[in-house]
RNA sequence: GCCCCAGUAGCUCAGGUGGAUAGAGCAACUGCCUUCUAAGCAGUCGGUCCCGGGUUCGAAUCCUGGCUGGGGUACCA
C-alpha cells in the first residue's frame, strides 16, 4: 500500500515543475523535499502542503497565487476529491469518500500485513538490547530498555527489515569474575564455611539465596574440589541461573531474543586477536603506563581508551571493539542498533571512533540512549526493593502492574525523556488508565463481531459508510501506515502509543454515533457494511498492540 | 570545568526535520446507560511553551547566553 503523503509529495513537485514550464511560476530551484503533513483541524482536509509558503521568496510571489498555480498545474488525483488554497498558502487535500469506504476492503484484505511499510527492502539489522551484567536478576532500568528494544525490532520488522534479536552476555570481564568468587563463597557459607564475600564482590541479599540455592540442589560436591576449580564450577551454574531467570523474566513482558552472545566466545573464537591486528596494523594503538591504549584523540574522540590493561586482561572497550566486528565483518549486518542507558551515554563517542578505525562506516551503527527511569509510588520515589533489598526488579513489576501496563507506559514515553513510572497509576487507576482504553475498544469491537454472528455474510456495501464517525475512523485506520514509518525513521516507538488512543477514540465515537446491529430489517444493508468497517478497525487496533507487544483481549 | 538529555496545563507527557487557532491522558466540574461492553461518550475549566537576546515573512521548534533537574566525565561494566 502506497503512502498517500508520498504520492502527493511527488504531485506537487510534478506540478511545480509544469507550472514553471508554462510560464506560470517564475523559475526557481525547486525544492528537494516537498513537505507533506497532516493538518490540525478537519475542516483542513486530509493532508496540507505549506511549500508555497517557503517558496514566496524563491518565487518573489504571495504564497496564496503559488498555491493557485500549483493547484491548476496538479495531475488528476485518483482519491483526492478537492484541492483547495488556504491562507496564508497552504494546499489542502481531501480524500474522495468512496475511495476512504473502498480502504475498508483494502485493510481487512491486508489483514496483519497492514501497517508494514518498505523502507529496510529486506535489510539485516540487528537490535541489541537490554545485555544487562548478568550478575543478578533484571531490575527496572532494564524494564525500559527490554520494552524499548523489542518494540523498536517490531517497528524495523513492520518497516520491511530483517530483525535479529540479540542479547549480549558478558561472561568475559572482572565483574564476572567478581560473581563467581562471591557466588561461591555463599555456597560454602551455607555449609557454614568461613569465607568472605570479596571487597569488589556482590553483596546484595540475591547472592546469598542463590548460593544457598546452589547448595540444596547440588549438595556439598563442590566443596571436595580445588578452589578454583569449585569457583569455576560454581559460577557457571549461577551464570546459567541468572540467563535463565532474565530470559523469563523478558518473556514474562513477552521478549524474545534470537541470539544470546556470550563475550567470552570473542576470546575463545579468535575476534579479538583479529581485531588487536587491524588496531595495530592500522598505526591506532600506543604503550604507555603500562597499558595499550587505542588513540581514540586521532580520529576525534574525546579521549583515548584503554584497550589492555596494565595488568594484561583486555578492558571492556576491547571487548566491545571485537563484538562490533563480529556483528558486522563475521555475521554481516547491514545495521546494527544498541540500545544503551543514558548511564553509558558517555561512551558514544568512541564507538563511532572504533567503526573508522575498523574501517566501517560509522552510519551503519545506531546508539538509542534512553534516559533513566525513576520508579514512584503515589507521588513518592522508591528505590529499593522490600524482597531483595537491592534494587527493584522487573519481575516485581510485572508481577504488580502486569505486562500490558509495563508495556504501554514505557513505550508512550520517548526515550529522551527521562519518565517517572508510577505504579499506582500504573495499577489502581486502572479505570481510567490508557492502557485498557486502547484494549476496551479491541473487546467492543469483538463483542460486537460476536452479537453479529447471525447476520454474517461478507456481502456489506462499504460505499454505504458516509457518515462522519465512520469515514473518521477510516481516516484514523489508515494513518497505522505513515505512524510506523515515522517510528522506524525516527527509532521513536512511542508514536505507537499516542496513535492507538486516538485510534481508540475514533472507534468509540463511532459506536456512539451507529448503530451497528440493528434490529430493523431494513438497516440490514448498512449494518453489514458497518460490520465490515468494525472488522477492519479490529485488523488495526490488533495491529498496533501487537506492535507495542501488548495483548489484545477479546473480552474485558 | 567539559559533554549528553530534558524544562510545554495542577500532575504525567506528545508536539515527524521552522508554518494555520498550542495537544492528549489523568485530576477538577456538568451532563448521558430499558437496544451491539458506561474500562465508554459529549462538554467545561486549565498555558509567560524555564528566562534573556538573536536569526526571518513566521520560532515551543533553529542559534547564543543564563537558570533548574537528570546522566556522564575510571586501567568498572
Amino acid at each position: 500500500m502506497t503512502l498517500i503523503d508520498q504520492t502527493l509529495q511527488q504531485y506537487i513537485a510534478v506540478a511545480l515543475e509544469r507550472a514553471q514550464r508554462k510560464g506560470a511560476l517564475p523559475a526557481f530551484e525547486r525544492p528537494e523535499v516537498i513537505p507533506v503533513e497532516r493538518p490540525k483541524y478537519p475542516e483542513q482536509g486530509d493532508y496540507a502542503s505549506p511549500v508555497c509558503l517557503q517558496l514566496a521568496r524563491l518565487a518573489r510571489m504571495a504564497p496564496t497565487k503559488i498555491a493557485e498555480a500549483v493547484a491548476a498545474h496538479l495531475p488528476e488525483l485518483p482519491y483526492v476529491e478537492a484541492v483547495t488554497v488556504a491562507p496564508p498558502g497552504y494546499l489542502n487535500f481531501r480524500l474522495r469518500k468512496a475511495w476512504l469506504a473502498d480502504q475498508v476492503e483494502a485493510i481487512i484484505a491486508a489483514g496483519e500485513s497492514f501497517g508494514t511499510v518498505d523502507l529496510g527492502h529486506g535489510q539485516k539489522v540487528q537490535v541489541e538490547f537490554v545485555s544487562a551484567n548478568p550478575t543478578g536478576p533484571l531490575h527496572m532500568g532494564s524494564a525500559r530498555n527490554a520494552v524499548l528494544g523489542d518494540a523498536l525490532a517490531r517497528i524495523l520488522e513492520a518497516a520491511g527489515y530483517a530483525v535479529q534479536r540479540e542479547y549480549y552476555v558478558n561472561d568475559a570481564g572482572s565483574r564476572m569474575r567478581a560473581f563467581y568468587e562471591t557466588l561461591y563463597v555463599r555456597y560454602a557459607q551455607a555449609f557454614g564455611r568461613d569465607e568472605s564475600v570479596p571487597e569488589d564482590g556482590y553483596h546484595g541479599p540475591h547472592m546469598v539465596a542463590m548460593g544457598e540455592a546452589l547448595a540444596r540442589e547440588h549438595g556439598d560436591r563442590f566443596l571436595a574440589l580445588p578452589r578454583d576449580e569449585a569457583v569455576e564450577a560454581v559460577g557457571r551454574l549461577g551464570l546459567q541461573r541468572v540467563l535463565d531467570g532474565a530470559r523469563d523474566d523478558l518473556e514474562a513482558i513477552g521478549v524474545r531474543y534470537d541470539c544470546w552472545f556470550h563475550e567470552s566466545t570473542l576470546y575463545r573464537e579468535g575476534t579479538f586477536d583479529r581485531i588487536m591486528q587491524i588496531l595495530r596494523e592500522g598505526g591506532y594503538l600506543s604503550e604507555h603506563d603500562g597499558a595499550v591504549w587505542f588513540d581514540a584523540t586521532r580520529l576525534g574522540g574525546d579521549k583515548d581508551e584503554v584497550i589492555i590493561r596494565s595488568d594484561g586482561s583486555p578492558g571492556y572497550f576491547a571487548s566491545d571493539i571485537a563484538y562490533h566486528y563480529d556483528k558486522f565483518v563475521v555475521r554481516g549486518f547491514d545495521r546494527v542498533i544498541d540500545v544503551w542507558g543514558a548511564d553509558h551515554q558517555g561512551h558514544v563517542p568512541r564507538m563511532f571512533t572504533m567503526m573508522e578505525a575498523l574501517g566501517l562506516d560509522p552510519k551503519r551503527l545506531t546508539l538509542v540512549i534512553y534516559q533513566l527511569v525513576t520508579l514512584k509510588r503515589g507521588g513518592e520515589e522508591v528505590r529499593l526493593s522490600k524482597r531483595t533489598g537491592d534494587m527493584i526488579t522487573l519481575r516485581e513489576v510485572v508481577e504488580e502492574v502486569g505486562a500490558d501496563a509495563m508495556r504501554f507506559f514505557l513505550t508512550a514515553r520517548s526515550a529522551d525523556s527521562q519518565m517517572d513510572f508510577d505504579l499506582d497509576l500504573a495499577k489502581e487507576q486502572s479505570d481510567e488508565n490508557p492502557v485498557y482504553y486502547v484494549q476496551y475498544a479491541h473487546a467492543r469491537i469483538c463483542s460486537i463481531l460476536r452479537y453479529a454472528e447471525t447476520l454474517e455474510g461478507d456481502d456489506g456495501d462499504v460505499h454505504l459508510l458516509t457518515h462522519p464517525s465512520e469515514l473518521a475512523l477510516v481516516r484514523q485506520m489508515l494513518r497505522l501506515p505513515e505512524v510506523v514509518r515515522t517510528a522506524a525513521e525516527g527509532l521513536a516507538p512511542h508514536h505507537l502509543a499516542y496513535y492507538a488512543q486516538e485510534l481508540a477514540s475514533a472507534f468509540h465515537a463511532f459506536y456512539r454515533d451507529c448503530r451497528v446491529v440493528s434490529s430493523d430489517p431494513a438497516d440490514l444493508a448498512v449494518s453489514k457494511a458497518r460490520l465490515k468497517l468494525v472488522a477492519a478497525c479490529r485488523v488495526v487496533l490488533h495491529k498496533v498492540l501487537d506492535l507495542m507487544g501488548m495483548s489484545a483481549p477479546e473480552v474485558m
